[in-house]
Formats: structure tokens, sequence, C-alpha cells
DNA sequence: ATAGGGCTTCCCATCATGGGAAGGTCAAGA
DNA sequence: TCTTGACCTTCCCATGATGGGAAGCCCTAT
């Protein structure tokens, strides 16, 4: 018993709320937690230890459903590295694009604040630029479907 | 009449989906479009051309509080250049933040990967680093409420 | 006994976006 | 003229991870 703790402790303990615990348990990532006669939850040191491992992998910021899997080969004994490789390389390329992404706005924004004069006067090459149809800012060729002609 | 669009074309024109028009409207983003006698929605080039203005401003990630903003300031022959400067600084800032966030992350996930043999061997240097408690993997120093001690 | 803090479940909100159903409208072709 | 198909309308639901908050039960210290 002395090594069981609430839903509180356990959260302090591996630094996911007690809300996370819930929602995990709720939506099948951990299994359902023993429970008092009382009803309350209690987690021995093995579901903390999976807690801390989810929590850790959240921080590098593993969606649910690759902690799913990562879970499944932490816990199988005949895994193949190159399969929890697999998980992690394709965690990677999506932050890799993501990241990409947003220093192209960075970069595009930068040069935008440059040319702003930071004074009172209206004159704004920012607003210049969003409201310019001839040079779209930081266009994604994504949606831009032209085929259509107007009809009116 | 012949420079009305539908909302379909208005959406093709902008760039916006016809769902996110939509959207904008009953959120306020844009104002409560002209109608047809049956009730379809109509759009003039100035409408067009906010639209373009939004995606153009989504395109570089901003918000759309962000954005009322921005339309507010567009629409202000009055405004000063330090005031979307502002907003602007402001979305930069996040997305540094974001940025580096993210960067970190593809840091320590490519130094875990280039650790990992990529074979059959359950041996994994991923799995080792996300179970192991001593080091926490890109531990964040938030949420982390250490103050609690077990009572247990 | 009572107060306060922790636990339970349930519902709602975020943020931007899309999917899909049920039904009305319109234009082109048989 | 009728049909067909592509559009439009509104309404509801889902995403993903997280938190807020209410109503009510439980436990412990005063």
């Amino acid at each position: 018993m002395s090594q069981l703790h609430t839903i509180g402790e356990a959260a302090a303990d591996s630094g996911v709320s007690a809300k996370m615990i819930r929602h995990y348990e709720k939506i099948g990532l951990i299994g359902a937690a023993e429970r008092t006669e009382a009803g309350y939850r209690l987690y021995g040191p093995a579901e903390i230890h999976t807690l801390r491992f989810i929590r850790r992998a959240r921080n590098l910021g593993f969606s649910v459903d690759d902690i799913v899997e990562l879970l499944g080969l932490w816990h199988d004994e005949k895994r193949a590295s190159k399969d929890v490789r697999e998980v992690a390389a394709g965690h990677l390329g999506a932050l890799r694009a993501k990241a990409a992404e947003i220093l192209s706005m960075i970069d595009a924004l930068e040069h935008l604040i440059a040319g702003c004069t930071n004074d009172d006067r209206p004159d704004c090459p920012i607003l210049k630029d969003l409201s310019n149809d001839a040079n779209p800012a930081l266009a994604k060729e994504v949606g831009h479907k032209f085929g259509y002609q107007r009809v009116c």
C-alpha cells in the first residue's frame, strides 16, 4: 500500500496533470487504474514510470498516437530498434517540416517589419504587402484553384 | 452585377475556402455578405480583396484575433505604422518562441536517433532515454511542481 | 461536527479547419 | 419541359491536447 499514490501525487511525481492522466485513461493510452473502495484512482511505481515516459515523449513533441506505438515497443521485449527509430524518424520529419514553415514565416515577417517606419505616419509596408494583390505574402501554392473563370 | 461572385468563386479567387469564408462571417471577422433572392452570398471586388488580405495574414501565421486588429488598422486612414508594427512584432516573438521549442525538440531527437542501431536488436537508446528517470528527455521546467512529498 | 482540500464525473472551451447530411437553386442538355 | 449535376444553404460533428468549472462525495485535522 505504501507505494500506491492518489492521482494528485502521481501527477506531481510524473509531471502529467491529473486532468491529463484521466484523459489518457479514457482514450486508452494507459490502462484503467486500480481504485480504492471510495473510487479513488491508485497508482504504483510502474504506472508512474509509464506516466513519466509519456511526459518525456510529449516533451519531444510525439503525438498520443505515436506514444501508443512507443509504449507498445517499450513493453515488447522482442522489439527491433529500427521500429522505434522509424517512429522517431517520422516524427522528426514532421518537426522539421513544421520548423521550416515557421522559419519561413519568421523570415518574411522580419523583412516586413524591417521596412516599417515605426512612427505615427500611416504609411506601412506590412499592410501594403498584405493588401498587395501582386505580391502575395508567403504565398502557399496551396488551394489556388484558378481554373474557374468568373461567371458574372 | 458582373463583378459579384458566389462564394465558390470568391473562394477560388481568394484562396480562402468557402467553408472558412462562412466561418469568418459567423465570427465577425468579415461583415455579412449580400445575398441573392435565393439566399446565395455575393462578393464584390472589395470583399475578395479583404479575403486575400486575410489569407496572406494567415499564411504568415497571424491568428484571427491579430487579423481583426490588422484589418481595423488597414481600414483606418489615421493609423500609425508603429501600431501595425506592434502587432507584427508580437506575432514574430511568438513565432520565434515556437521555432526555438521545435528546434530544441529536433536537436534532442536527432541525438537519440543517431544513437540507434537501426537493426533487429531490441536494444534502443531512444526508449532507454524515454524511460530513464535520471535523464528526462528535454525536460521542460514547466509544470513540475515537486514541492509535494509523497504521502504514502 | 465542521471545514477544507482532494477526489469523482460530466460538460464546455480553446483554435482553425474540414466532413457530411438534408435540402433548396440554377443552368445546360435530351 | 424534365432531368441531371453542380452549386448553394444551414446545422451538427470532429480534430488534438489541454484546461476550467460545477456538483457532489470522501477523508482528515481541528
